[in-house]
RNA sequence: GGCCCUAUCGUCUAGUGGCCCAGGACGCUGGCCUUUCACGCCGGUAACGGGGGUUCGAAUCCCCCUAGGGUCACCA
C-alpha cells in the first residue's frame, strides 16, 4: 500500500519501511491543511490535488483541515476563498469544513484544549519546558549578539550564526507569568531522519536543531505542535505537502518520538517556481492565485491537468481526465526537482480541454462571462442567450480561442441586434458581385426548412455550385454581412449561432446599406 | 552564512547500466489541409552542468565541484 522507491535504485532506502504498525493495513487517510491567510495558492492547489489523487486512487479518505492558529493572519473570508477554490477544481473532501466527520472539529482554533493538554504531558515527561523569556529579552539578546559581530540589529543575525539560548532550559518555572513552551532537544542521539516517499532518505544532525517553540505566550500552538497533534489525532497515514516543509519534518519527528506515536508516511512535493525561478508567491506572482485563472477563463480540468504534470508524469502521457489521473497516480512517479510555471502550456492545455469537454459542461461559465461582458459593453439590443445557440458557439469557437473568456467575448457580438460592418471588409467583399451573391443566398437561406450548421453549410455550397461561384465567393460576403468582419467560424456555424431571424436580418441590412456613403 | 533538497531540450518531462549519437509535450519553425480565422495532420529546431571514478559498457551507480531552490519566527 505504501509505495517505496525501487530497491535497485535506492539500496540504502529500502532498509526501512515508511510505515509500520496496524495503520499501514488500513485505507490511507490524507489531508490538505491550508492556513487561511489569503486565497487558494496554486502550490496549495497542487498539494491538495496530489493528496486527493492518492486518496481517491487507494479508496482512502481526503480530509481538509484549517490551520488557523495564527489569529492575526487568519480570516473567515480566507477559509471560504480556499474552500471555493477547491470546489471549483472539483477536489471534494470527505471530512472537514462543511461536511464534518468523526474527528471534528477540523479547524485548529477549535482544538486548542488538546494542544495544551499534550504540551502539559510533554512538560511532565521532560520533553518540554516553560520559557519565561520575554520578547523584549529576546530582542536584547539579538542586539547584544549583533554588537559583538559588528552588525546592526536589523541585519539577518541567523546568517552570522545567531542562536537563541533560553535561560530557562534547565530551570523549572511554574508561575503565572506569561511564558512560551519550548521543546527540549535531547543531544543524546546524533541525528533524526526519515524515509520520504518522494525525496528518499532525509537526515539531520540533532545539533542543527534548536529548542523550537511549541506554545506561544498567548496559549496558541505553533505549527509543529498543532500539525503533529492533529495528524496523529485524525489518524492521518500520509502527510503530503510541499518541500518547503521538509526541514520542519525533523522537529516534528522528535515530537512523534517523544509522544511515542506511530509516524505517518511523508511525501514532500517539489515546489512550483515562478518564471523568475523563485517559489511562487502571492506577492510577486499573480499567477499564484487559483481564482485568477478561473477569471481568465481557464477550465478547471485544464488547470488540474497542468498541475498534475508539474512534478508527476506517466511515461509520455500529457492529457489526463480526472479518472485517468486517479487511476495512474502514485508517489513513486513524483519527481524531486522543482518545476517552473509555464503560461503557454496552461493555455495550450486549456485549449485542448475546451475542445475535448462537452460544450454543455462549459456552458454555465461561458454564459456567465458573456453576461458580464455584455453588461460592460452596454450593447443596446441584446438578444436572448439560447442554450442551443451557445452550445454551437462554444463548439465552433473552442478551437479558435485561448480561453472561455475569449469565447464569451467573441460571442457578445452574435447576441445583439444588428452589426456594424467594417468599411474595409465591405469594400472588399460587398461590391456589386458580393451583393448579387448575397441576394441569391438570402433567398435560398430563407427557404431552408431548418436552421442547423450542416444544413446551412449545404445551402451555401448549393448556391455556390448553382451560380458557378467558388464557395468563398458566397461565404465571404455572407460572413461580412453577418459578422461585420472577415473572420469567423465556419459559415454554417456562424449562421446557426445567430439564428434564422437575426441572420436574415443582418443579410438584408447589408444589402440595403450597400449604397451608403 | 549554517543546514536540507535538487540537477536531461527555453519550459514540463520519459529514461531504474546496453533497446538512447536520448523519446513525448508546450514554445518556435517549414509544409499540407482549407470559403476566412483557427483546429488538425506531416516534418524541423533544441538537452544529459563540469571533473573524476566504478564497469566490457553510464543520462542512469559513487565522489568532488558548480549551479539552482528551500529553510533557519512567540508564520505556516
Amino acid at each position: 500500500m505504501v509505495q517505496v522507491r525501487g530497491d535497485s535504485r535506492f539500496p540504502l532506502r529500502s532498509c526501512k519501511t515508511a510505515v509500520v504498525g496496524k495503520r499501514s493495513t488500513m485505507p490511507p487517510r490524507l489531508r490538505f491543511a491550508p492556513s487561511p491567510s489569503g486565497y487558494l495558492h496554486i502550490g496549495g492547489a497542487r498539494t491538495a490535488l496530489f493528496n486527493w489523487l492518492y486518496a481517491r486512487h487507494t479508496g482512502g479518505t481526503f480530509v481538509v483541515r484549517i490551520e488557523d492558529t495564527d489569529q492575526e493572519r487568519s480570516s473567515r473570508e480566507s477559509v471560504e476563498a480556499i474552500l471555493e477554490g477547491l470546489r471549483w477544481l472539483g477536489l471534494n473532501w470527505d471530512e472537514g469544513p462543511g461536511v464534518g466527520g468523526p474527528y471534528a472539529p477540523y479547524a485548529q482554533s477549535e482544538r486548542l484544549a488538546s494542544y495544551r493538554e499534550r504540551v502539559d504531558w510533554l512538560i511532565a515527561h521532560g520533553h518540554a519546558y516553560r520559557d519565561y523569556t520575554t520578547e523584549a529579552e529576546t530582542r536584547a539578546q539579538r542586539v547584544a549578539f549583533a554588537a559583538s559581530v559588528g552588525l546592526g540589529p536589523k541585519d539577518d543575525l541567523r546568517r552570522a550564526g545567531f542562536k537563541f539560548k533560553s535561560a530557562w532550559r534547565d530551570k523549572i518555572g511554574n508561575t503565572a507569568l506569561p511564558h512560551i513552551v519550548r521543546f527540549r532537544i535531547q543531544a543524546k542521539e546524533d541525528s533524526v531522519g526519515f524515509e520520504d516517499l518522494v525525496v528518499g532518505r532525509v537526515e539531520k544532525a540533532m545539533l542543527d536543531l534548536d529548542d523550537f517553540v511549541l506554545l506561544r505566550n498567548d496559549g496558541f500552538p505553533l505549527y509543529n505542535l498543532a500539525c503533529v497533534v492533529d495528524d496523529h489525532g485524525m489518524e492521518i497515514s500520509h502527510v503530503v505537502r510541499g518541500q518547503e516543509h521538509l526541514n520542519s519534518t525533523l522537529p516534528q519527528l522528535l515530537l512523534y518520538r517523544a509522544f511515542g506515536w506511530e509516524v505517518p508516511a511523508f511525501a514532500h512535493l517539489p515546489l512550483i517556481l515562478g518564471p523568475d525561478r523563485e517559489k511562487l508567491s502571492k506577492r510577486r506572482h499573480p499567477e499564484a492565485d487559483v481564482m485568477l485563472h478561473r477569471q481568465n477563463g481557464v477550465a478547471p480540468q485544464a488547470l488540474l491537468n497542468f498541475l498534475v504534470r508539474i512534478g508527476w508524469s506517466q511515461h509520455d502521457k500529457e492529457i489526463f481526465t480526472r479518472k485517468e489521473m486517479i487511476d495512474a497516480f502514485d508517489f513513486g512517479a513524483v519527481g524531486r526537482a522543482n518545476g517552473v510555471w509555464n503560461t503557454e502550456k496552461l493555455a495550450s492545455l486549456n485549449q485542448h480541454w475546451m475542445k475535448a469537454l462537452p460544450p454543455e459542461e462549459l456552458l454555465p461559465s461561458v454564459r456567465a462571462f458573456l453576461e458580464q461582458r455584455r453588461e460592460e459593453s452596454r450593447r443596446r439590443d441584446p438578444l436572448p442567450l439560447r442554450d442551443e445557440a451557445l452550445v454551437i458557439g462554444i463548439r465552433a469557437l473552442a478551437p479558435r480561442a485561448k480561453s472561455l473568456v475569449e469565447i464569451a467575448s467573441t460571442l457578445v457580438a452574435y447576441f445583439s441586434r444588428g452589426v456594424a460592418i467594417s468599411e474595409e471588409a465591405r469594400a472588399k467583399h460587398l461590391g456589386p458581385e458580393g451583393i448579387a451573391a448575397l441576394r441569391e443566398t438570402e433567398a435560398a437561406l430563407a427557404a431552408s426548412p431548418a436552421w442547423e450548421p450542416e444544413l446551412l453549410e449545404g445551402v451555401v455550397e448549393t448556391v455556390a455550385s448553382g451560380s458557378k461561384r467558388k464557395k468563398g465567393g458566397i461565404a465571404q460576403p455572407l460572413r461580412v454581412a453577418v459578422t461585420g468582419g472577415t473572420v469567423s467560424p465556419g459559415i454554417g456555424d456562424t449562421l446557426a449561432i445567430l439564428g434564422r431571424g437575426e441572420a436574415l436580418r443582418r443579410i438584408r441590412e447589408a444589402m440595403d446599406n450597400r449604397a451608403a456613403p
